[in-house]
DNA sequence: ATACTTTGACCCCGA
DNA sequence: TTCGGGGTCAAAGTA
């Protein structure tokens, strides 16, 4: 996405009726991303980073070295130098609300815990395996590749916000809220992006987290239909919430930390996570950065399980509660509810794990998780997981690259940024990755796992500007983008390919956008949010270039619109062509999302 | 007492 | 076969 960042357009500010908007104005942007910074800042501790980081860096008059302290804890333990207020987000006199609402019940660790969270593409400087955080948000355009002017970047732009509106209608949900008239909604709660004149003094950590909508948002979608809204609940109706509530489950599932260590190539060190429930395989590894902020997170393995309706949780923080609901309404379809996470269904397969699993179903687990389970759709749900490694293996002829085989069979392996690079409604199979020359950046090879098609792609970083990410497509595929496997409520959300027109045609549209959505997407779906614009895939299309994103001064959604409303209305083949290219379309060689700049 | 984190050691895999 | 590195274990420490 934004690829210009710099074209990031204001035109968004033309809507000020558009509730949702991606704004760098400065003091949005510390808020928001101070916030998300806070929130994302310490996995073990989320809600310290939430509390300490929400409620004090809101007025965005620390300095650089301040916050830096602040969230370092200055040598003390960051999670024990911010007791937790009792109400960690309560806003603050000024509220960043104001710019960017956020749910009830969400906390700003959740959004940033969210695999999706961080899976905004751009934040991952690898598609599959890279850290994201420093380079994500450089909407620089021609930002150097080197670390430092990463950083530097980030300082610039890092000042990037979203920003809703406060609706009246509590119906017409927040942000990512999909809404049966899609205009109407969109209007109402577009999204714009805004690039803030103002770039100085703009940490680093901050930017990073804020850039994109996790499903956790999406789980938010739904909440802020049946609540009102995000900001107004956000502002007073957050309910307080423990330290060790937000640590166990701000993504909403219980993790116990059992391992952590230092690996090599990076100075960041990284943890490993387990599901608690009982007899549930997933994990996860997080790795974060030195001031404490996520840079990876690599969901492996699906929840065998529900999301806990943990009492605590559910009790404590409406946005848990809420996501159950969610996933609920989805498991009975209802349309609103669905879409908050299929809309996210739309987001699905951006859903983090987690949330596809919560929002989807169980079984319906991780699109995210997709890929393995990608390998998914050959393996019985119930057969042990060992087998089914085994029978992965098999069936590859080669095991997936990335995923080595450890202790216990690996299901799944797939980083955050690749759950945004598979979604694009196909699924995917892991076959390889590598590092090829010229590019330090590994490349992570897919083939499509539909019988008999010969579909493949790799993803990369690019080496130049680590925002950009070139998928290469070769072949086509000679099916539909699969239906959703398992339960309805999933497909439900998920467009079949002559169900393009959800957009205007009043379907659930996802609303949720995310930086990363746009950027990786590359075949027919533009994203989670927009997976409802998906079209059936790669043939004919007519491939949007980067300069087509970049070319108007608008952001990249000004293809789409001046707002995220524009976007949301426009007709999906812009958006389904947009980020499409095959191999065999002349000029499709590599095809380079960047989005981002 | 319980739950969770920390951390050094060990295991396993792949180059 | 060796070695390096990622992942996991499990005892100790902490809250």
């Amino acid at each position: 996405m934004a690829s210009s960042c710099s074209s990031l357009d204001t035109s968004a500010n033309s809507h000020p009726q558009n509730a949702f908007s991606f704004s760098t104005h400065p003091f949005m942007t510390s808020s928001f991303s101070d916030l998300l910074a806070s929130g994302t800042v310490d996995d073990d501790n989320p809600s310290s980073a939430v509390n300490g980081g929400f409620s004090s860096r809101r007025g965005g008059g620390l300095s650089l070295s301040d916050r830096i302290a602040e969230r370092t804890g200055s040598g003390v333990p960051k999670f024990k130098s911010l007791p937790p207020p009792s109400l960690p987000l309560s806003p603050p006199p000024v509220s960043p609300s104001s710019y960017f609402a956020i749910p009830p019940g969400l906390s700003p660790a959740e959004l940033l815990d969210s695999p999706v969270l961080l899976n905004a593409s751009n934040i991952l400087p690898s598609p599959t395996t890279g850290t994201f955080p420093a380079q994500a948000f450089n909407w620089k355009p021609n930002s150097g590749n080197n670390q430092q002017n990463v950083k530097q970047e980030d300082k610039n732009y890092s000042d990037f916000s979203f920003q809703t509106q406060p609706r009246p209608d509590s119906s017409s949900s927040a942000m990512f809220q999909s809404s049966t008239n899609s205009i109407q909604t969109a209007q109402q709660q577009a999204w714009s992006f805004q690039e803030s004149a103002a770039k100085q003094d703009m940490v680093k950590p901050e930017y990073n987290q804020m850039q994109s909508f996790s499903p956790e948002i999406a789980n938010i979608q739904s909440n802020s239909q049946n609540n009102s809204g995000f900001q107004s609940d956000y502002s007073t109706n957050y309910p307080s919430q423990t330290i060790r509530e937000s640590r166990r489950s701000d993504d909403g599932y219980n993790w116990r930390k059992y391992g952590q260590k230092q690996v090599k190539g990076s100075e960041n060190p990284r943890s490993y996570y387990k599901c608690t429930f009982p007899n549930c395989p997933t994990k996860k590894k997080v790795e974060r950065s030195l001031d404490g902020q996520i840079t990876e997170i690599v969901y492996k393995g699906s929840h065998n399980h529900p999301k806990p309706q943990s009492t605590r949780r559910s009790s404590s923080n409406s946005s848990s509660a809420l996501a159950i609901q969610t996933s609920s309404a989805a498991s009975t379809e209802i349309p609103d509810q669905s879409f908050a996470t299929h809309g996210s269904g739309q987001m699905d397969s951006a859903a983090t794990p987690e949330n596809s699993s919560v929002s989807v179903g169980d079984d319906e687990l991780e699109q995210g998780s997709q890929r393995s389970r990608s390998g998914g759709d050959e393996f019985d749900e119930e057969e042990p997981e060992a087998k089914r490694w085994k029978s992965e293996g098999e069936n590859e002829g080669i095991s997936a690259a990335g995923s080595r085989t450890v202790r216990e069979p690996r299901v799944v392996v797939q980083t955050t940024s690749d759950i945004d690079i598979l979604d694009d409604g196909y699924r995917w199979r892991k076959y390889g990755q590598k590092v090829v020359k010229g590019n330090p950046n590994p490349r992570s090879y897919y083939k499509c796992t539909h019988p008999g098609c010969p579909v493949r792609k790799h993803v990369e970083r690019a080496s130049h500007d680590l925002r950009a990410v070139i998928t290469t497509y070769e072949g086509k595929h000679n099916h539909d983008v699969p239906a959703a496997r398992g339960s309805g409520s999933h497909s439900v959300n998920r467009p079949l390919p002559d169900q393009n027109n959800n957009i205007n045609g009043n379907n659930n549209a996802a609303m949720a956008i995310r930086p990363s959505a746009i950027n990786n997407h590359p075949n027919n779906s533009m994203t989670n949010p927009l997976r409802s614009l998906r079209q059936p895939t790669g043939e004919g299309q007519t491939p949007f270039t980067l300069e087509m994103l970049q070319g108007n001064g608008n952001f990249g959604f000004s293809g789409f619109g001046n707002s995220m409303g524009s976007f949301m209305n426009q007709p999906q083949q812009h958006v389904n062509n947009m980020f499409s290219r095959t191999k065999e379309e002349p000029r499709d060689e590599v095809f380079i999302e960047s989005l981002l700049c």
